[in-house]
DNA sequence: ACAAGTTCTGTAATCGATTACATCAATGGT
DNA sequence: ACCATTGATGTAATCGATTACAGAACTTGT
């Protein structure tokens, strides 16, 4: 069978209620009784025109249906482009399978630049939306004008809640870097280089603290952390090497800000001729897969990224059904989930 | 400023273009004018309505306008999921950044299940979306009933253009594996194991036959190939791992699907005492950043994936521009694209 | 000052589906 | 046998924008 042929045998035009009306001799009416209320129709007529929807491949335009119904079904997902993609894979997975469940389709908006973002901020304001989900602490905001103008239902996935006022789904990250502090403590070290990500980012500054407060909690002091700003990518994992190897007195211990920038810190100094672990030990952040695959394997804080996900699309999902925010969410705004410690190959204890 | 504050202001209902006329004194098409055609109007009066239109913050419902005008500005962009982030991620960049610049959005529809297809399906149909592009080689598909069904101009990228008839956009994979084979026989390697992908993808298909006939022009009989089936994952670098392991002559050299199949293939022999590149060499598929940041760096074939996006996004949107296809790519329906051998440190010759 | 032509703006039809209301037929009660 | 009630279906308004056409206002030429 040949596909080309049998899409050419499609009608120009596809076919609308009125046509499915004639074929089956019924008014529109009752046709779109037959297909959203069928116990309301007689069986015989409600056969008649679902024969005739079969007949004609029938399909409601949901563009008409959205308009008079004024709402929609999509979900903007507002995502950064081109940054640790095995992260965001995993929270869009969980994204999507609960919207699906749901019913909502996802429209994937990646943050790239200016002229990219305001078409996203008209895509909000135009209707055509019924909800917003962002895995960015950016949020599109072009001359002053942000995607929340819009006012639609919104929920922040791992990402600052506090900017947008917006209800939250997110890692405990203050006490996730806490624990990778604790386990490097906990291994001897007691000088430690991390290489952190861009300033002003929501997670970079919630970790930061627990950074802080598990150093003291340690008995360390704050000048034992020497810090190097990164970004969450494979390049700053490489610069940041440099900046290690360029120390003179170089801490025993590396905190990276996520996986992909401590695989790139860990061939660096590598590259370098240092050893991984006995040399120096690193510890990532967010577990991704390939965190067990690179070599030595990688101690890391694996973020549940597909719950995170599922989770704030459920959120979204509740607020969109019309429920409020309070009965479907603790007081405070936001739902708190933990890291977990994956110790490695590429944490070990001082002799 | 507080923005929660800032929300609340806004009125509860979104200003319909009769908003904007009552408030401009003018009536709604001088309105919709003013916005689509404004040499048309009088100077005052189109400054008068601009004005009411910042005032209000109107924007226009495109559901509407969707409707009125017939077409939409969505693109349905199908992908596998969970499989291959990395390059996936690459080729959605050019996608996405093709389409914005042509004034279209991107719909992410990731293949999933039968329920979760049957939603792509339906979207297809309601004359919600204005495009396909698929890059992945099987399209939903349910009871039958395909996406395509819906006869919307579509485009494959990296996926089978023979099955659904479309045009494509594709990487020369026949080529682009004989060259694995080219590079590993120029270093010596008469045996060879080949962890491939699923059986029926197009794309392991193709390359299937520039690995048979660059043996043959290497002078080396068939049976130098010993294949084991992946599923480009790292698992099934772990399972290809596990076999080659139990081989009880092995081949010098490793022909890898992906990058990520690569990676964990070299991973689950290193974990059985075997070197690579010592005792064995290893080429990857993709040319993911990541290839480069392993341990030993992998070789492999790089494949142009930003461009790949960037191209078939193009090709749709001449389609959709009501070009012809003649007019926009090769009589064959097929542009297609050049990988590219990326030497490293994973492939060395035989002593 | 008036006809003819421009220029500008308003009225109303339209896109395709949903649904309140109207209409008509059938049923049951007395 | 007739009225009231229920059930089934049709008619037409509606969602919010665009645009063909109509009509008003304003020029210009004579």
């Amino acid at each position: 069978m040949r596909d080309s042929a049998r899409r050419r045998e499609q009608p120009r035009r596809a076919p609308r209620i009125s046509d499915v009306a004639d074929a089956a001799g019924v008014s529109v009416a009752t046709v779109s009784r037959a297909l959203s209320a069928p116990d309301k129709l007689k069986p015989e007529t409600r056969d008649k025109v679902l024969a005739a929807v079969a007949a004609l491949g029938y399909t409601p335009n949901s563009v008409a249906r959205q308009l008079r119904a004024g709402n929609s079904r999509l979900v903007l997902v507002i995502v950064p482009q081109r940054t640790n993609p095995p992260f965001f894979a995993e929270v869009l997975h969980g994204i999507d399978v609960t919207l699906a469940e749901a019913g909502y389709v996802l429209i994937t908006g990646y943050m790239e630049g200016h002229d990219h973002d305001l078409r996203l901020i008209e895509l909000a304001a135009s209707g055509h939306v019924a909800g917003l989900l962002t895995v960015s602490g950016d949020l599109p905001n072009v001359g002053g004008r942000s995607i929340l103008d819009a006012g639609l239902p919104a929920v922040a996935i791992c990402a600052d809640p506090q900017v947008a006022g917006l209800p939250a789904v997110l890692l405990d990250d203050e006490r996730a870097a806490a624990m990778q502090v604790e386990h490097l403590i906990a291994l001897g070290h007691r000088r430690l280089f991390y290489l952190s990500g861009p300033e002003g980012n929501y997670n970079v500054t919630m970790r930061q603290r627990g950074i802080v407060s598990a150093l003291e909690a340690g008995g360390l002091s704050p000048e034992a952390l020497i810090e190097y700003r990164g970004d969450f990518a494979f390049t700053g994992g490489i610069s940041g090497g440099e900046a290690y190897l360029a120390l003179s007195d170089r801490p025993s211990a590396v905190i990276c800000g996520n996986d992909e920038t401590a695989i790139a810190f860990v061939k660096t100094v590598r590259s370098a001729g240092l050893r991984v672990p006995d040399d120096l030990s690193v510890i990532g952040f967010d577990g991704i897969e390939l965190a067990d695959f690179c070599e030595p394997t990688l101690s890391t804080i694996a973020q549940p990224r597909f719950e995170l996900g599922r989770v704030g699309a459920r959120l979204l999902v509740d607020l969109l059904d019309g429920n409020e925010p309070g009965d479907v969410m603790p007081e405070s705004g936001r739902i708190v989930m933990q890291g977990r410690l994956l110790a490695r190959d590429s944490t070990r204890a001082v002799e």
